[in-house]
DNA sequence: TCTGGGGTCCTAGGACCC
DNA sequence: TCTGGGGTCCTAGGACCC
């Protein structure tokens, strides 16, 4: 916790639907949900209109219809329009501190003291922020935020909560236990539905009485981490800093279908198609997956995961969907499935994994990219260039085989995945480089002699 | 009311190694 | 032959957040 309020919370109010009605005038002043249309679908944003009929985020968007009123408007997500908005604000940020730390489109924290040269009292942060909520609004064409500046991320956020919408809250140094004691105890970060009804069991409802537990029963009865987690936040100890950039540590993605899927051809097909998407992701971000997990949630809503860890980073569609039908063949859909969902992670770099080669070069493994059938393709005649596809073509140069990781028109980068070259090295190539020849299957199990 | 989609973190048991 | 403890990795599930 700091000495002053130099932590800022700033949350854009209703963002989704705020971004509706000012790109469509006839919305302004009624019901607006943006979410989910179809039959399983649920409520992303409810405009403070639809709020007053009760309608909620999360909700499903059949019962928000049942409460709203005719002339309510229901509205599929635009994220490319929600981007350009939140990247202006984002951009406003920017301008206050370089330590923005962006927790999702719509919100973030500022560190306002890293400049060093804010006016850091009470009075000076109450303006510095009043002014930014302004520009907020004339940049962005009249878009609402809510704001809080206290001593931690914790009091910001419950600051920036108090008197949504178009709020401004400075917790004073000091007052934090006074602000906090007097809430219920959802509002601690890591406190949902399940630790709540715990709470309530033992007489618990708000963060003065969650002060009365001790330690030893906090942790008895929610284990270690979280245990310590409420005992701290009970008392505002909170010292966790802005971070400016979090890498990502898995990919995913998912679909809930109209209708339970029991045909496993269909099945497939979606799973295809999500591999697709998570393959172009992890290749934007030249990460390497060691797990590949699936998800599936049957029409009692009973939801499970497997997973398969792989011997060697992968960054090929192929390989991951193959893991993922591996996994799926595994699991009973004769009833039909009503969620569908694939990702990876264990991702590791590629300085990570040369060093992991120079470990174990002696030890030449031979392996074979699970899932990947090492038969050759027939010869592409489209073109006079050999066409590569990612994933599926194998490639030799000098140092051995790889598998295609990326084709381009005039570029192709290898990937090479044999027993002695180190996994996850890409090299690029022209497309009609002499030194990459196509076709023929890696041999695994001799490797040629590479001196490392 | 009948429950999205993208993530993060934690726990717990079993395998395996030293 | 029986017994041990710690550490790490993998898998599965669950709570939580926006």
């Amino acid at each position: 916790m700091r000495a002053r309020p130099s932590i800022l919370h700033l949350d854009l109010d209703a963002f989704f639907a705020a971004v509706e009605q000012r790109d469509k005038p006839s919305l302004q002043g009624r019901p607006v949900i943006v979410g989910g249309i179809g039959v399983r679908g649920v409520v992303s944003t409810a405009s403070y209109e639809a709020r007053a009929f009760g309608a909620r985020s999360a909700m499903p968007t059949a019962e928000a219809r049942r409460r709203c009123p005719p002339g309510t408007a229901y509205l599929h997500p635009r994220f490319p329009a929600y981007k350009k908005s939140s990247e202006v604000v984002m951009g406003l940020l920017h301008d206050l501190s370089p330590v923005v730390e962006q927790v999702s489109v719509d919100e973030a924290y500022v560190d306002l003291a890293a400049p060093g040269t804010h006016d850091l009292s009470v009075d000076g942060v109450r303006r510095l922020v009043a002014g930014l909520i302004d520009e907020i609004a004339s940049a962005t064409g009249g878009l609402t935020a809510s704001a809080g500046v206290a001593s931690s991320k914790m009091l910001a956020k419950i600051g920036s909560d108090l008197e949504k919408p178009h709020g401004l809250v400075v917790v004073e140094p000091g007052r934090e236990l006074e602000v906090l004691e007097p809430l219920s105890v959802r509002v601690l970060g890591g406190v949902g539905p399940a630790t709540a009804d715990r709470l309530k069991t033992f007489g618990v409802t708000t963060v003065a009485e969650l002060q009365q537990m001790t330690l030893p029963d906090l942790v008895s009865i929610f284990g270690e981490s979280h245990g310590h987690g409420l005992h701290r936040l009970a008392r505002a100890q909170d010292d966790r800093e802005v971070v400016v950039e979090r890498e990502a540590k898995s990919i995913s993605a998912e679909e809930t279908f109209d209708v339970d899927i029991p045909d496993r051809a269909r099945l497939d097909a979606e799973l295809a198609a999500m591999v697709t998407r998570v393959g172009a992701r992890l290749a934007r971000q030249a990460a390497f997956a060691r797990t590949v997990t699936i998800k599936v949630r049957h029409h009692d809503f009973t939801t499970l995961t497997r997973s398969e860890t792989l011997v060697h980073p992968t960054g090929e569609p192929g390989v991951v969907l193959a893991t993922a039908r591996r996994l799926l063949a595994q699991v009973d859909v004769a009833d039909g499935l009503r969620l569908l969902g694939v990702g990876v992670s264990g991702f590791s770099g590629h300085a990570q994994e040369q060093l992991a080669f120079d470990d174990e070069a002696d030890e030449a493994t031979p392996i074979l990219p699970e899932g990947i059938d090492p038969a050759p393709r027939a010869p592409d005649t489209r073109s006079v260039r050999p066409t590569w596809r990612t994933g599926q073509d194998v490639v030799h140069d000098d140092h051995g085989a790889g598998w295609v990781w990326g084709a381009g028109r005039d570029r192709v980068s290898v990937r090479f995945e044999g027993p002695r070259t180190p996994p996850g090295v890409v090299r690029t190539f022209g497309t009609d480089d002499s030194a990459l020849s196509p076709g023929e299957p890696p041999d695994w199990r001799a490797p040629s002699d590479v001196s490392a």
